[in-house]
DNA sequence: CTGTTAGCGCCTTCAT
DNA sequence: ATGAAGGCGCTAACAG
């Protein structure tokens, strides 16, 4: 007779507690009603066989798969430990476990990693910028629950999206170069072009400029892609050409980075001579040099409600079309706020 | 006729390509030679009918789940990222995909999330801290190939583990803090008290001590905890203590930030009064102010190698014991050279 | 090279 | 409240 089998089974534990397999199942799943003593039998049994439900018979027999799928870009920038860590928290707390997948090489017929298809997750999380419109409307049409991540359902599709307020705080903080600052001749270094939170980061630079009484010049938007090296290329170019400037607005704290590393080399002063504020409000932010004031973008949260939408859409069918998480300035030194301090 | 199912199985592949399910099984798994027409039919079939096979009865027809668990410590620091694409990209060049897990609250039993039990995993990557010595212990008897990342394995049990090198680099940091820089009275911010790259590091310190003749001095020695507040906290104790110093050696970057604020709030001049280095490279050491020097980490290629060394243990049974990257010394500003430079 | 036949381990009616 | 039996969709011998 063989006590302990390496990988118990549903039946060894039913074997042990001298109950059928279905009772088994009962209190793994805490469904249906049994009574306390075949229940402590069948507990005692699981303990001492050290037995582990196999998912893969789980969700075979139940038809579902009891994880979610995250779909990301193939770069990982620093927020990406934010919106992990809050997508985590989310998907634990449920009881769902999290596949994760970054955007590799995928062919235009290939639109999803073979293993997030739709049967493989109960439901996908997608960043901005890992699907294109057309994988997203063929996901859909599979029937995947899926929600977007700071990217708006393209084509009218009925599919959930959190986000942040992008527009207002980039308004926001391009009205406090102008009018705490002064600050007239204001660069854009706009973010990715695909990018929506570029684009409304950019269309709250023109609101600020517009309500301000201060002409768009074109030739003070330059690429900065979300990235430090383009960002620093852009600048040092900028530098080169002779116009003139006195601030600018970073579409992200990574590119703000290399803003600080062209303005810099190239001597001038920040804020004294140019003041410089970025986005996001990365790990970073606070401890260049000089201090960026930048924009908080509460990233964490937004991976926890983009979970908790997804986990809706899937349990009852019904989910949000739209969370805007609100963001905050903040105020540090590269501005020209608070210079002396500290 | 029903032509279309919605959820296509491979029954439905089979009929449409009138051939039996065993073959149809065979091209997806490229296994076992198939006629060219054969294969082209089925081919076909596939995709007119989208057909996705469903990992769930995959796995448990063969017994295995293609997906490897990652368990991350709760707190996901700056180097997971790169230590996370490069696990990606060696777990999806495999085929596989990728479970993760950050280690929550879990009781004394309960060793493991029940999703990265021996059932739903073909494999575990195991994070420095992540999980207990026991905890190990108990996975290992469960049978379950693992390898550990930035620990080393625990009552000689076979398990692989891949890591950097920490003692060689740390001593080199401090010499050249000592012969370069002629510093005496080198305080060293240790790391996480159990972590094994913070006892190393440590090491590396005494030895580069001793080598140069220079005394320890245990009153040199304070808590970092690889956390910017802990470490902050250390310097300002240390600077109202009035112990003399003039360097700091701090367990990784992060705790660094911690050190610089902390002797920039008090006056202190980096470097020219007490030369700060820290330990991993990480995106913001090339940045913060003063530019850090410090030894840089290979953390991506830590991710990589660890994926690899477990899927060998998976398919051949056989594992490197010890992988071991190389660090190398990045000198910036921090230490006092290249000052003025720049 | 291809078809037939058992399961893989669990959930889920349906009886009892 | 509990047991019996039939799949879930696929892989893996085993024949042919």
């Amino acid at each position: 007779m063989n006590k302990k089998p390496l990988n118990p089974t549903i039946d060894d534990v039913a074997a042990l507690a001298n109950v059928s397999i279905s009772t088994v199942s009962r209190v793994i799943n805490r469904n249906v009603p049994v009574s306390e003593d075949v229940l402590a039998r069948v507990e005692a049994a699981m303990q001492e066989l050290k037995y582990i439900p196999r998912a893969a018979a789980r969700n075979l027999a139940s038809r579902k798969t009891n994880t979610l799928g995250l779909l990301a870009s193939e770069v990982l920038g620093d927020f990406f430990i934010p919106l992990l860590s809050g997508i985590e928290a989310a998907v634990r707390e449920a009881g769902y476990d999290l596949l994760i997948s970054t955007a590799a090489r995928r062919g235009p017929h290939d639109h999803l990693p073979g293993s997030l298809g739709s049967h493989n997750t109960d439901g996908l999380l997608i960043f901005a910028g890992s699907l294109t419109s057309a994988g997203i409307e063929h996901t859909h049409a599979l029937g995947l629950p899926m929600v977007l991540i700071h990217q708006s359902t393209p084509a009218h599709l009925p599919v959930p999206c959190v986000t942040i307020e992008n527009k207002a705080a980039a308004c926001q903080i391009v009205e406090h170069l102008i009018r705490v600052h002064g600050r007239r001749r204001i660069v854009l270094l706009r973010g990715l072009p695909k990018h929506e939170d570029a684009y409304w980061r950019e269309v709250g630079y023109r609101e600020a400029l517009a309500e301000n009484g201060l002409p768009f010049d074109p030739a003070l938007v330059l690429p900065g892609d979300f990235n430090r090296e383009v960002a620093r290329g852009s600048v040092v170019r900028l530098l080169e050409s002779g116009a003139a400037f006195d601030a600018i607005f970073s579409g992200d704290d990574e590119a703000a980075v290399g803003v600080l590393q062209a303005l810099q080399a190239a001597g001038r002063r920040v804020p004294e001579e140019v003041s410089v504020v970025g986005f996001d409000d990365q790990n970073l932010a606070a401890v260049i040099n000089p201090p960026l004031t930048t924009v908080h973008t509460p990233t964490a949260e937004v991976g926890r409600a983009a979970a908790q939408q997804l986990l809706r859409l899937i349990r009852t069918e019904k989910a949000d079309p739209l969370t805007l998480l609100p963001t905050e300035m903040i105020i540090r030194r590269s501005c020209g706020c608070n210079n002396g301090t500290r």
